[in-house]
RNA sequence: GUGGCCGUAGCUCAUCAGGUAGAGCACCGGAUUGUGGCUCCGGAGGUGGGGGGUUCGAGACCCCUCGGCCACCCCA
């Protein structure tokens, strides 16, 4: 084995799991233009700035899981752990807000995580971004391009919505500071993370996994008692918009983000067959993001979607996706003959532009090579031997189920082909 | 960053109360010489993750290190 390897955390996309990610790839691309979201691509590398100032300088993320590094010039740079951040930025620089913009954009991501069963340090996303719409029927189309992706990748089972209301900036702050009131006078019966919670990020607290802690939650007081009105009514629009529209969901008053940006709707489509990573999508409304960029006041809702998580699920769920291979499997052997093969075979490629013909190189028997045509899953095989060679003919081969080879003129390839695919 | 389990041929694993490694699958070749799938025969393939230690002798025991998986944490 050789000693360079892989960063950890990683990985290689190999071709046995290729037909999973282009399937959902194109699945993504396909409702969103239904929905009229245009595709934005954004760089890999921003200034580090740009991600302190959005994501928030005491979140995990940007405290002890960027990329960051030097430019040649001195300049921090981080490679970026999410995209709605860079998003903006762009939007902001390239003079986009004069109107709403509904944007989309996918590319790998970069956390410096430990590994674990969908976790990993490069990550890929599929982002979807409005920008300049202030109104929860935004927040309710976000929420139906999901559903319809998950029922176009047949995971509508796999799947489900949690939704909650975190208010505004000024209501988190009142709920924070009550929470730690009542949490502090309980400190001693916090799990270990909690306490440190407690001083770093409170209201993660809501959603610490520890039992214990859950259940001295159920006397604290509750986020939804410090929304605003404005919040309060939003959510009920929302709501009532999911019902009409038949999305089921779950309202979770103990939902937040870890990313400090947030406000108002938040939600996440969980799901129980991945193990501990069982969040596959999750956004918000973020609607001081693009002010505190710099760019003019601009109500924005979001989400991400984690591919590596649905891929996985679309693993399991939909495990007889084919596999990429051929349809007709090209077999020659002496000089003539692959000569008259390659020929042959290219001038068939351009008559039948998508048929996937895989043409055996390397030489080897008769036997060795129809060993290879049968593995590659073609439905036939073409053979060109000294006989074909010398009469301009070509024998074709069904590989699958019944049906003997036969012998014929070139000329008559295309009409056979027509029979026997 | 913390913890548990694990690291032997390309893959899945076995062996061994420590004496210099095996199987299945995959791969290559053959079964009267121009043909696959089934069967049979044969072959190639491992410095046993890496380093150090204990021992006459270690893949097997100890330490370190790297890596993997899962969980905590975090989050998509």
């Amino acid at each position: 084995m050789s000693d360079i390897r892989a960063i950890r955390g990683m990985n290689d996309i190999l071709p046995r799991d290729i037909a999973y990610w282009q399937y959902l790839e194109k699945a993504v691309a396909a409702v969103l233009a239904g929905y009229g979201y245009s595709e934005i691509r954004l760089p890999i590398v921003e200034q580090t700035a740009l991600f302190e100032r959005s994501i928030g300088e005491v979140t995990d993320i940007v405290e002890k899981e960027m990329y960051t590094f030097a430019d040649r010039n001195g300049d921090s740079l981080t490679l970026r752990p999410e995209g709605t951040a860079g998003c903006v930025r762009a939007a902001i620089q390239q003079g986009l807000l004069g109107s709403p913009q509904k944007l989309w954009y996918t590319g790998p991501m970069f956390r410096h995580e430990r590994p674990q069963k969908g976790r990993q340090r490069q990550f890929h996303q599929v982002g979807v971004e409005a920008l300049g719409i202030a109104t929860p029927d935004m927040d309710a189309e976000l929420i139906l391009v999901c559903a319809r992706l998950w029922r176009q990748l047949g995971l509508e089972d796999a799947v489900t919505l949690e939704l909650n209301s975190i208010g505004s900036s000024a209501a988190r702050r009142a709920f924070r500071e009550s929470l730690v009131e009542y949490l502090r006078a309980r400190e001693d019966a916090l799990d270990e993370d909690s306490q440190r919670r407690l001083h770093s990020n409170p209201l993660r607290i809501l959603d610490s996994k520890n039992a214990q802690t859950q259940a001295l939650l159920d006397g604290a007081p509750s986020l939804e008692e410090f929304l605003d009105e404005e919040a309060r009514e939003d959510f009920a629009t929302l709501c009532s918009l999911l019902d009409a529209a038949g999305v089921a969901y779950r309202i979770n008053r103990r939902l937040v983000r870890g990313l400090d940006y947030y406000n108002k709707t938040v939600f996440e489509w969980v799901t129980d067959a991945l193990g501990a990573q069982g969040t596959v999508c999750a956004g918000g409304r973020y609607d001081g993001l693009v002010a505190q960029l710099g760019g003019r006041d601009t109500p924005a809702v979001g989400f991400a979607m984690g591919l590596e998580r649905l891929v996985l699920l679309l693993q399991q769920f939909q495990p007889d996706l084919a596999p990429p291979g051929a349809d007709v499997y090209v077999v020659a052997l002496g000089d003539a003959a692959q000569r008259q093969a390659l020929v042959s075979t290219e001038a068939l490629r351009t008559r039948r532009a998508g048929l996937r013909i895989h043409a055996h190189s390397g030489g080897g028997s008769f036997k060795s090579q129809m060993k290879k045509a049968d593995k590659s899953g073609a439905a036939l095989a073409l053979v060109w031997g000294d006989d074909e060679a010398a009469s301009d003919t070509v024998t074709v081969k069904p590989l699958r189920g019944q049906g003997e080879q036969v012998t014929l003129a070139l000329s008559e390839l295309d009409t056979a082909l027509d029979g026997l695919l």
